[in-house]
RNA sequence: GCCGCUAUCGUCUAGGGGUUAGGACGCCGGAUUCUCAGUCCGGAAACCGGGGUUCGAAUCCCCGUAGCGGUACCA
């Protein structure tokens, strides 16, 4: 599912858990064949993920047809609608003999053949009403007699959502701004029905980086990329609110329920926005620190497809506090679960000059422990540096890359810890043993 | 072409007739001398252009310009 249509689908979502109204959740397509299962499952999956529950549907349009025939006919009888013989490029050809700013004006045909077409004032504008932007006039005159339904008598997208829309008892229509010049054709149709107009509200589109619209290709772009990259469905519902909306006093990280209690769609903002995944990434490490323990270890267990046991628990309580995405986890963490990395650069860089002393000081300092807990492992190693004579840095960085290869970890003592006597002193010793050789020294 | 929407730091935005134009992300610098990250402190960085209205305009109005959307027997 594409962000834009998550995003709409948040302040859908929000409006109507902030007025005590009620989530609708429907596709609008017209044609059963286009509306795929995989279609609307990867809708409904996302809308899960993001914790979007609604209250009614999946709604399909095709499930009103009868109710859009049925308006199409009675449209029909009143004579406010018209079969239109005229192809398209007789449509065309009007057009260019009229000028480019007359609406094309059918003329009712005798047969059934033909699209249905509804008829369109002369004079006079359109007004719709837009939470967000106020009056929007439309002068009738530019605007076509418009098909609502084919000439087999299937409906199309403005007549059958507004006759949904009425049917469904909707009052509330929050959506792109890309429909806003559709919106003046449905309140004919649901004006020249006799029915109640429903309040709209159109919220800017979301663009790339480069302004225009974002592509689906874009791993960011849908919510399943952004699922699968490690964000969490908090951050990105939060970040989603934002981008487009914002409260008075430019807070940025607003849990769900005080989104709710402040949402107002009049709030919405008038343009466009640009997604920052930058933005998101900071937002979604707010989030991942302040999970308590047990959210953590759930997120990271399910994310990583893993048990969340307690060796997976460890791992969590040490780089919690480092990572941005649940992805950032896993290379945090990984030597507690498999054997160091081998990263030759690490190793030039780090294990040369008395690296290999350094490690057996570190080593005969940890032997002697009989507990490993990170107090213990601190109290070991803390004195190491100055009883050397040598920078932290010196000390901890070898410790660092013989017990998990690479230069980037969690703390020391918390991964010295983690990792447990027997595996720390094993590597280390592994390590001397490797520098001992001359393996991986510069030439 | 025609119709419509929009325009504040690079990005998300607050504000709105008289402000040092505020915050957040990102960026740069400093601190926390175990890496990375985090955290804290500091810095650079904006009202699209032109006309009005007004004592005064970034703010209101008009005109440009640009971006976006629509202009289907698509949705």
């Amino acid at each position: 599912m594409h962000i834009g249509g998550a995003r709409t689908a948040l302040y859908n979502w929000l409006a109507a858990r902030n007025s005590g109204g009620t989530f609708l959740l429907r596709i609008e397509d017209t044609d059963r064949e286009r509306s795929t299962q995989e279609n609307v499952d990867q809708i409904l999956e996302a809308l899960e993920w993001l914790g979007l529950d609604f209250d009614e549907g999946p709604f399909f349009q095709h499930d009103y047809e009868t109710q859009h025939r049925a308006a199409v006919e009675k449209l029909l009888a009143d004579g406010i609608a018209y079969r239109d013989s005229a192809t398209s490029e007789e449509v065309r050809s009007w057009k260019d003999e009229h000028g480019a700013d007359r609406g094309y004006r059918g003329t009712p045909s005798e047969s059934d053949e033909g699209a249905i077409r509804l008829r369109v004032e002369d004079e006079g504008d359109e007004v719709v009403h837009d939470l967000i932007r106020g009056e929007i006039r439309f002068p009738n005159r530019n605007l076509d007699d418009f098909v609502i339904a084919r000439a087999d008598g299937s409906p199309l997208y403005n007549l059958a959502v507004a006759v949904d829309d009425h049917e469904m008892g909707v009052d509330l229509v929050i959506r792109g701004d890309d429909h806003i010049s559709n919106t003046q054709k449905q309140v004919k149709v649901l004006e020249a029905l006799g029915a109640g107009i429903p309040d709209y509200a159109h919220a800017p589109l979301i663009h790339g980086a480069d302004g225009r619209k974002l592509s689906k290709r874009e791993n960011a772009a849908s919510v399943q990329g952004l699922r699968d990259a490690g964000y969490l469905p908090e951050a990105v519902l939060n970040y989603l609110a934002l981008l487009g909306w914002g409260p008075e006093d430019d807070e940025t990280v607003i849990p769900l329920p005080e989104l709710i209690d402040r949402f107002d769609p009049k709030d919405i903002r008038k343009s466009s926005a640009v997604f920052d995944e930058k933005k998101l990434r900071w937002m979604n490490g707010r989030y991942m620190r302040s999970m308590d323990a047990d959210e953590y270890l759930e997120a990271v267990a399910r994310y990583l497809d893993r048990e969340p046991d307690e060796r997976l628990a460890l791992a969590c309580s040490i780089a919690q506090e480092k990572a941005q995405t649940l992805d950032e986890v896993w290379p945090l963490v990984a030597f507690l679960f498999e054997p160091p990395v081998d990263d030759p650069r690490a190793w030039r860089k780090v294990m040369k000059g008395d690296a290999a002393t350094v490690l057996g000081e570190a080593r005969d300092a940890l032997a002697d422990l009989e507990g490993f807990g990170v107090e213990d492992v601190e109290a070991a190693l803390d004195p190491l540096p100055e009883r050397l004579g040598i920078g932290a840095g010196k000390v901890y960085q070898p410790i660092r890359v013989a017990i998990s290869g690479t230069t980037v970890s969690p703390g020391i003592f918390e991964s010295v810890s983690a990792l447990g006597k027997d595996r720390t002193l094993e590597r280390i010793d592994a390590a001397i043993g490797r520098i001992g050789s001359g393996e991986g020294q510069e030439p």
